[in-house]
DNA sequence: TGACTTTGACAAGGGTTGTTGCCAGAATTG
DNA sequence: CAATTCTGGCAACAACCCTTGTCAAAGTCA
């Protein structure tokens, strides 16, 4: 009680909090060969730890859930991602073009490089609990705004206000993921290439057209819309 | 043994096999409201059985695992769209771009009508087993084709060839699914109109793109691709 | 070296679920 | 009416899993 010397103290050599952290890394490794091989729900608790080489209690030092743990390795992919699109797509110093191309290459790159990370970004992240769902929401906002930043950068014409209020990016963000859902369950048979080819293209169709003067668009523009349900 | 009279009799007015179809209906039907509601991995199949007012045992005469009765209910709101939009689209008496815009309108005004639809289609089919993504797969693949005759509707002038190499129809089917997704997600806060008023300047801006005199695209057109990665 | 902390292995309690089986009563046919 | 089939309610069993706890061994510091 009152003798305690050297409370979380340093073990070989590093620090408590140290060895917390290279934990939960661990953990988050092992999710991601987990979830990303056998499935998120076909995972349990012990599996995790197995692959960790960790004990079911250090799991629980870290995460307070399978959930938590999911949500912190789609983060983590997911800010990975975005910090190295950020990067190509603000440094002024690469060509507007090549920029944007590299980042989209990017993108794709990085599922077939470790398809792992495809199936936990694209598939095992949705329909888990509104927990999950809010991660997903919000990674998705962040993914239709690097849309924004893309087309801004490939076609500077483009109005800013049309960009900001347009559905348009959000749509292309979906398109991303989609075709990512068809290259994976395809086994990834297309060649990177070919995808980021034909992506792009989609990118210059919607690019030109926001481009050609479109203004932002009116409310209930059309109304033959509202002809009768079949 | 010798003296087996009626099997398989008619019971309460109807035959064995109507009353085994109803069961499995009313299976579907309690499906749709628990994966529509609690979401899949959180269902029991207690509780499907309780929600049709059926017994555990009704449900493995119908299914083998709460997996079939996930596909099954899948296949049954996936054919009942296509049915609606083949019946619009195929339909030469209806002027073509109202044929385009009414059958786009139903595909999310079966959403918010019933938001259970939207769960289960967006959301809960996704990540639960090799078997189910090989559904969604044959899914999107059908909504690719959909997209497919909707442009080919709106935009005559489109090759057709290059409508059927192209990947652009993938890529929109993403941009429907994504956009669903958000406003789902976003509590349906956008008034229908919009959305679809959204939607369907984005396919303007790709079908116009892709009329206006874009052969088919070559493969590896774009060399910049192959810059070194980040 | 000795006191103390950290770690790893595993057990055990408690809960949930899938799946099958039993049984009494209602409905039906001959 | 009698024999039989169908139905609903529920029990029972095994399997699985989460979560916490125990305990000895290994490591670390004074």
């Amino acid at each position: 009680m009152q003798n305690r010397p050297a409370r979380n103290r340093t073990y070989g050599g590093v620090d408590a909090n140290l060895r917390e952290e290279d934990r939960r890394k661990k953990l988050i490794e092992a999710g991601l060969e987990a979830f990303g091989t056998r499935g998120y729900a076909k995972t349990n608790i012990r599996t995790i730890c197995r692959l960790a080489g960790l004990t079911e209690r250090y799991f629980y030092e870290s995460f307070g859930h399978k959930e938590d743990l999911l949500c912190a390795l789609y983060r983590e992919l997911v800010e990975e991602e975005r910090t190295y699109a950020l990067s190509i797509l603000e440094d002024p110093s690469i060509e507007s073009r090549v920029a944007a191309l590299r980042s989209l290459r990017m993108f794709y790159h990085r599922f077939q490089e470790d398809p792992r990370r495809a199936r936990v970004q694209l598939f095992e992240i949705l329909g888990v609990s509104p927990q999950v769902d809010r991660e997903y929401q919000s990674a998705m906002r962040m993914l239709s705004e690097m849309v924004r930043l893309f087309l801004g950068r490939m076609f500077p014409d483009i109005d800013r206000e049309t960009l900001n209020s347009s559905i348009i990016p959000v749509g292309l963000a979906g398109s991303m993921i989609h075709v990512s859902h068809k290259w994976v369950l395809d086994g990834f048979t297309m060649p990177l290439d070919d995808i980021v080819n034909q992506v792009k293209d989609l990118f210059t169709a919607v690019g030109k057209h926001l481009a050609g003067g479109v203004q932002a668009p009116e409310r209930s523009s059309g109304s033959a819309v509202h002809a009768k349900e079949g």
